[in-house]
DNA sequence: TCTGGGGTCCTAGGACCC
DNA sequence: TCTGGGGTCCTAGGACCC
């Protein structure tokens, strides 16, 4: 037995660090992976850290920083092809294998140890393996609860293993930022900091009911426990990033903002497509139909429509979006995204249509199965709306 | 040319029902 | 002479995570 059976393992710079298996020429320079134009840094290597880089920066300002930077465009058939050998090598050390996202996860090693040793041994062992097999570094916090294991991997990274046993939990948690907190991001963290609650220890000894009147019921009492480390060591298996979606969605920031109602109604008619053709592959159907709209300031607004029978079909979501578009009444407002997104989603087994004499809906769905078969035979870029060609 | 795209969960108010 | 209390659904916004 152990008293420390979590594991919480994180691919250091994922997708750099896949990037970089092509082009070990560039192992020394600065890169990042991320799109051109208004893109986003989606992971950097650690000599771009240097210069200040990190994850979620815009290109354009990692372009200031560091302007000999490399950048990568991502190549997510592979990143997903290496996640997957990688989750492998974690379910041949226990069946218990929590995936966070591609490149993290959780492994609960309480039935291994008697097999494969103390967890200590047990990610090195890991480490060893994914650095033999992939060529890429990875770094793991061993704890005996979630967010513990998750904070000791971030301390050692990258490429480490730091292990909390549960006497060291509060002497860990309690000098670190409140920032550091899983839930915590920039408005709570600035929140808490202005009711004087700096660090982690501050929060673990603020009564529970003084934090829940500063940042709300719920989570106030999630702080509170992540302040001691009393948090979950239960985790729930699970193959992939997220398992059965709950809502599913696309949208797109333009090249440049727009005011021209017919390239906004067009490009939610790609959206509406996009997100029903993965509706129908997997299967499923959603009611509550909402539009996005970021205009050209940032400011987000959403607006959404529940029907009264779930859909996949492209028109239908097509329809939905365009008339909470135009209800907004817009005139020359810029915008700079446009996004659609299905909600309440169930098995489309589920779903019995009630069909009303003489309506064509039945039609646009088999016009949907016909655009799917012709996809997988010949490619998405062979079958689309003819106002999209 | 500041600020992507995929999600999840929580809050809060109003409608509606028992 | 006032003002009930839940539960659920819908909508909008916001925070957060990777």
């Amino acid at each position: 037995m152990t008293d420390t059976p979590i594991l919480h393992v994180d691919m250091d710079a994922f997708y750099a660090s896949v990037a970089l298996r092509e082009r070990p020429d560039l192992v020394d320079q600065p890169v990042v992976v991320g799109g051109s134009g208004r893109g986003v840094v989606l992971a950097a290597n650690y000599v771009a850290r240097r210069y200040g880089v990190r994850s979620a920066l815009p290109m354009t300002r990692v372009r200031r920083m560091c302007p000999h930077v490399v950048v990568i465009e991502p190549d997510y058939a592979t990143f997903t092809s290496v996640s997957a050998s990688v989750m492998e090598t974690f379910r041949e050390v226990t069946p218990v294998v929590e995936a966070v996202s591609l490149d993290e996860a959780f492994l609960d090693v309480r039935g291994s140890t008697r097999r494969l040793g103390p967890p200590e041994g047990i990610a090195e062992r890991l480490r060893s393996t994914i650095h033999d097999e992939q060529g890429i570094t990875c770094s793991v916090g061993v704890a005996a609860s979630v967010s513990v294991a998750k904070l000791a991997s971030r301390q050692a990274k990258p490429d480490g293993v730091i292990v909390v046993p549960p006497a060291a939990v509060t002497s860990f948690l309690h000098p670190l930022d409140v920032g550091e907190l899983y839930g915590v991001g920039e408005k709570t963290q600035a929140l808490l900091h202005r009711f004087g609650l700096l660090t982690v220890g501050d929060l673990a000894h603020t009564p529970l009911r003084t934090l829940q009147r500063a940042v709300g019921d719920h989570l106030g009492r999630e702080l509170h426990h992540l302040a001691w480390g009393t948090d979950r060591s239960e985790l729930t298996p699970r193959a992939g990033p997220h398992e059965p979606e709950r809502s599913m969605g696309a949208d797109e920031t333009f090249g440049r903002d727009t005011d021209d109602r017919e390239v906004i109604v067009r490009e939610l008619l790609r959206l509406s497509a996009r997100v029903a053709s993965r509706m129908r592959s997997a299967e499923v159907a959603g009611r509550t139909i909402t539009l996005k709209v970021r205009f050209a300031d940032f400011t987000t607004i959403t607006r959404s429509r529940t029907l009264p029978e779930a859909t996949d079909v492209t028109v239908e979501i097509h329809r939905a979006v365009t008339r909470l578009y135009d209800a907004l009444g817009l005139q020359r407002a810029r915008l700079r995204l446009v996004g659609v997104r299905v909600e309440g989603l169930v098995p489309r087994a589920t779903v019995h249509r009630q069909l009303v004499l003489g309506e064509p809906e039945r039609g646009w769905a088999d016009a949907d199965r016909a655009v799917d078969r012709a996809t997988r035979r010949f490619g998405s870029a062979a079958v689309r709306p003819a106002s999209l060609v």
